[in-house]
DNA sequence: GCGATAAGATACACTTTGTTCTGTAAATAA
DNA sequence: TTATTTACAGAACAAAGTGTATCTTATCGC
């Protein structure tokens, strides 16, 4: 890819993390975002076709970051009755989260956080699906996951909105006992 | 209230319901809303000051409609250890929301579901809290109630989603179940 | 019927979005 | 290096949408 296009989506990537830090996304508007990365109204929608687009691709970006470094990899766990695996995974999970906190918490907080844990549920709704085993089963499969995968977004959302005061560990920690997965 | 004003805000209301059915809140005009209302521009905003005021206020109507009526008294109610009413209430507000007669039922199954669901959780978190000597205290309360509201609304997502093939008496009670008030 | 007030209609200023165009600078390939 | 392609900046633009102001007409409660 053209070192010029790298530096410009890096810029605007910047620009929109930047003012999510004290704003919604709703109340962003293009003028702001291209004002901070300093490039030219034309270059913007050349690499996005809507504002909502470098939204959605921003979100991609983070989350596909957050499920594909340094968690503990599949083949090394065991999906065994009590184990505690799960809990250490969306451990990890959540601190990938943290890392990326300046730009989740304005994306979490307002009417687009949706799209975001949209997105986190899905993956989560996999990896839950992995440990249905250990879960209570006289209800159905599918009222399960979502229930697991919901609560567990939730849970983030609750985090972000008390600005991480909570460690990873506690937080997986306190979802784990709602779940009935106390250690 | 001058007859007039009645008339004219419901038309308001029926139009935004309608719409909603369809689309998402974000993408609805007000022009569309006061077309399908049959009403002039000038008279939306001397009812309400903004979009988002409407939709505040709608959301307001509806679910204080459902909070209200036909649920079992507070006065009647024990919140003793064990006591089958939390159950009972749930599945009388599962009741509202299936048989709605506000479109209330498409709305949720619909794009804007998540908007509707942002107002049932406040609700769920006032009721929670009425409950919470119930539940686990080793976790925050904030936790506490943010995870049991959230999840019920999960659960009413997924109950609109299938088709409210389920009775809300089984939705409620796989609820209990999964945050560990087993019968 | 009468005064108050809600509604209708229209024009308006303002904001934001997304497009289009032209000239310029930078990367790449020969 | 030279030629070609591609990305960028800046500005002007049309279109859509929001909320306000004003004036006239219709309807309500008494």
């Amino acid at each position: 890819m053209d070192r010029r296009q790298q530096k410009t989506r890096k810029a605007i990537f910047d620009a929109l993390g930047e003012l999510l830090e004290s704003k919604r996304f709703e109340n962003i508007t293009v003028q702001e975002i291209i004002d901070i990365a300093n490039i030219g109204r034309s270059t913007f929608y050349a690499h996005f076709e809507t504002k909502d687009d470098l939204l959605k691709s921003m979100c991609t970006d983070i989350f596909h970051h957050i499920f594909t470094s340094g968690l503990p990899q599949e083949s090394d766990l065991d999906y065994s009755e009590g184990s505690p695996n799960l809990e250490l995974k969306l451990g990890h999970i959540l601190y990938h989260l943290r890392e990326s906190k300046s730009n989740l918490k304005g994306i979490l907080g307002g009417e687009s956080g949706e799209l975001f844990l949209g997105f986190l549920k899905q993956y989560l709704h996999d990896l839950f699906g992995r440990y249905k085993a250990e879960f209570e089963p006289s209800v159905p499969e599918d009222f399960l996951l979502h229930h697991l995968s919901g609560s567990f977004a939730e849970a983030v959302k609750w985090w972000m909105a008390e600005d991480t005061k909570h460690s990873p560990e506690e937080v997986a920690s306190f979802y784990m006992t709602m779940i009935g997965k106390l250690k």
